[in-house]
This record gives C-alpha cells, sequence and structure tokens, in this order.
DNA sequence: CCCAATTTGTTCGTATGTATC
DNA sequence: AGATACATACGAACAAATTGG
C-alpha cells in the first residue's frame, strides 16, 4: 500500500497527459477558435515522445470536441469551439446510464420555460416570430397519420429549440436545447408521442399561439403564466405512459 | 464542388467509425457498466486494423468517459458509467467558450433550486438533515481571514451540492451541481466571492437554516419560498461584479 | 490535368511496463 | 521468483488527402 499521500489515484497514461499538457498550454498562450496547434512533427519533438502517443492525445482533445483536424498543406490541428451538438452528445451518455423519466425532464421544463419566456418578452425580431408562427401554422390541421403525427410533434418541440436560441443566457439556452434534444429522441426512436388526444394537443398550439402574441406585445408576465400552462398540458400529454429514455447514444 | 448528394460531411476518420462501432455493438449487445470489452488483438482481428488505429480508437472512448483500461492479467477494456466529475468537465469545456456571467448562472439558480427545496421537503434523512446543519455551522462565526472566507463560501456552496445529490431526478440533480461547480470555479481561480458584506451573508445564513428547518418539518411551500429569497440575496452578494466566468477547462 | 510538396493517417514489428497467479 | 496475459510505447515505413504550381 502506497504512503497515506498518495490518494490512490491511478496515474494518467501519457496521452492524456499529453492532451491535458496542450490544454493548458492552449489557454495560457490565449489560442482562440481557429489557431493552428504546432504541427505533429514539432510535438513529437516538444514532448520527446513517439507518434503514436501524440496521435493518441489528439484523439483525446477531438473527443471533447475541442479541436478539429485537417490533412494537407496549411493542415494541422485547430482549435475549435465546442459545439452543441458535441455538448449534447457528451452530456447524453452521462444521462445514458441514469434512466430519465418523462417526468424528470418535465419537472425542468416546467421551471425553466416560463422563465425564458418571461425573459424573452419583447426582445424577438420580426424574423424568429414569423419562424414560430410558421411552426405552429404546419400542425393546423389535425394529422391523418401516424408519421404525420410524429413530425407535428417534432415541429411543436422545434417551437421551443428556436425559442431557446433566442436567449442570450447560454446556460439557459443549452439546459432548455438539450431537454428538447432528450424529448425529440424519444419521440424518434421509442415511437412516443402523442397519442391521438386531439382535445389536449389543440390546448397546447393554442397555449403557443397566445405565447406567440404576448412575447411580441412584451408582456413577460402573461408570457410567463402562459408558458406554465402550456408546459402543464404537454406534461399530461407525455406522461402516464411512464416511460424511460431511450438506452441509446446520442450522435455529435 | 463536389455533387449535390455529399451533404460537405467530412469523413470520419477510422479511429472514430471503430470508437462509434463499438459504442452501438456495447448497446445492441446490452453490455453494462463494468463489463469487459474484446481484448486489444481480438478487436484488431474483427475489424481487421492496426493496433494503433484500435488504440487511438479506445482513447476516444475514454476521453468520454465511457471506458476505463487496465492493464495486466484480466485487464482490458471495461465499460464505465460516466461519472458526473467527468460529465461536468466535458460540459464545461462547451461553455468555456462563451463568457458566461454571475447573472447567466443566477438566473437558473432562482429557476431550478426552489424546485429542488420544494420536491425534497419531508423526503431528507436525518444524516442529511445533520450534514447540512453542520455546513452552516462551519460558518457561525465571521471569517477573519481572506482564507477563511473563502473556505466559507465554498462550505456554503457545498450546502446546495448536498441537496442536490439528494434528488431522484438526475437531471435536476446535476444541473443544480454543474452551477454549484462553476460557481465554486470563481470562487477559488478567481478570488471572486462575497465581498465582506456581514449584514447579507448573515442573511444567507439564516436562510438556510429555516430552509433546513422546513424540509424537515416537510413544508414543500414554505421551503420553496425560503429558496426563491436565498437565492435573490446570494445572487445580490455576488453581483454587481459583472464578472465573466474563468477562462479555464475544468479538471475530471 | 498532372505533379510535387506538405501534413495527417495507418500499418507493422518489437520492446517495455504492469498486474495476476 | 518466475511465468503469463494484457495494455503501453516506440520507430520506421508507407498511404492518403489537400494545396499550389
Amino acid at each position: 500500500m502506497p504512503p497515506v499521500s498518495t490518494p490512490s489515484e491511478a496515474r494518467a497514461s501519457r496521452p492524456v497527459q499529453v492532451a491535458e499538457a496542450i490544454k493548458t498550454w492552449v489557454v495560457e498562450h490565449g489560442l482562440k477558435a481557429g489557431d493552428r496547434l504546432p504541427a505533429e512533427a514539432e510535438l513529437i519533438a516538444r514532448f520527446g515522445m513517439a507518434k503514436g502517443t501524440i496521435r493518441e492525445a489528439m484523439r483525446i482533445l477531438e473527443a471533447q470536441g475541442l479541436v478539429k483536424t485537417r490533412t494537407g498543406p496549411g493542415g494541422g490541428v485547430f482549435v475549435h469551439e465546442v459545439s452543441r451538438e458535441r455538448a449534447r452528445a457528451l452530456l447524453g451518455n452521462y444521462f445514458y446510464f441514469k434512466d430519465l423519466t418523462v417526468g424528470d425532464i418535465y419537472q425542468l421544463r416546467q421551471a425553466l420555460e416560463p422563465e425564458l419566456a418571461a425573459s424573452l418578452a419583447g426582445t424577438l425580431p420580426p424574423e424568429v416570430l414569423a419562424e414560430l408562427e410558421d411552426c405552429i401554422n404546419s400542425y393546423a390541421e389535425p394529422s391523418k397519420t401516424i408519421e404525420e403525427e410524429r413530425e407535428q410533434h417534432l415541429t411543436s418541440l422545434r417551437f421551443h429549440a428556436i425559442l431557446a436560441a433566442q436567449s442570450p443566457n447560454p446556460l439557459l439556452s443549452f439546459c432548455i436545447d438539450f431537454m428538447v434534444a432528450l424529448l425529440s429522441d424519444l419521440t424518434v426512436y421509442r415511437e412516443l408521442y402523442a397519442p391521438p388526444n386531439i382535445e389536449l394537443w389543440q390546448k397546447g398550439r393554442t397555449f403557443q399561439s397566445r405565447l406567440v402574441e404576448a412575447l411580441r406585445a412584451g408582456h413577460a408576465g402573461e408570457a410567463r403564466q402562459i408558458m406554465v400552462d402550456h408546459m402543464a398540458t404537454a406534461r399530461e400529454l407525455m406522461e402516464g405512459q411512464e416511460a424511460v429514455m431511450a438506452q441509446r447514444f446520442m450522435v455529435g
């Protein structure tokens, strides 16, 4: 047994060490997205390690979405802003093991979506308002086929993704977008979407219409309340099926 | 320019392909955390690729927190549940590029922490309630040194991490834990913690005491309201400094 | 269109490190 | 201590992709 000081922490493999070293190097040198890292050959020289080791380190950074690699002249490894899709997929891996329920997701939605709606009131440009109305119009008539039903459900989720994208708060924006992605996933891969409960569905559509008007008019309190009600019916629509999230990894 | 059919999507390198293939293989075969993947040699045979390529694929999965590797007999690559710390760090990389403000974080906290408090009322075992009280007691007296000040601030954040860990909702639990980690980071690496505003600080401490009592008594509504007030003063305490988050990568 | 230069991508053989029995 | 089974690391050669002449 090692001395007490050692917290029995496994020594990191060399590729991991190199990857971490490069991360700090990037931060210390203030490299921004788009900036190029030293070429493979130079890294081999600088770290005194074999090509394979350096390459494994690059794969680590790449997997985290922090760099992109291009071949050819002018190619190399470039610092890259982690994309929302990548962050979504990486976080999705965490919840893969967690058996999320629809109720779990809606507990968050019910807390966050009203806050988002209130904070966006009076700030949305006409194009965005029009885009939201396009969504609503796309499911004006009840769906006839099961595929149409699924499409409508995905579009009604997209409505919320569009709203989320408008928030100046990256945290709020990401959280809501992530939950929409989880629900979309559920819709696509588990065929778990609205049973043909026309009444509740039309109610949801009405809420969205009223919401757009409140947002346009800049009525924050009203927008918040409409979203509270909207979330309540949406939850009602989806719950009761007691479904757990699909056991699959997200792409990104 | 390539034909229209090609969505100008760069073909993934072979290590990435292998990593993805293994992911689906794991899901399809229903492998759980702790299960062993085929040995390196067998993967080389099965995929018909060189050792280096397979190893790079493993580094990718490892970076995502999905597997751990061990050397020696009985060693190999094992499926691993993505840890909260790893998920936190990977998501942190996304926000590294996003210039979060204290206000951004508190917009979420103000929406989520009250919900958490309400949902936990009457459910906490005595040990946890005691642990919460320990936190509160550890900053009963005003701090004398700047280090003590920092410690107290970190402990007051830990109070919320303990609460978050008690939620049966993994999403809610993770979100709050993540925000606490962001604020802790801010505290440690930017030395941005409570200016010695004794009044506000003591107010916060009082809120936490009252909160524990409401949680013990099972008064959900009261717990929610106390948390609403607590978040408001906490935000007041930290804001005005208009700080953006530290530009560094999290560890995990 | 082809050729050459540049940079990453992949392979193979070998040797070393590490944990179990 | 020694044998075994496994990942880890190295180095040299060759392949593929991209850019510019």
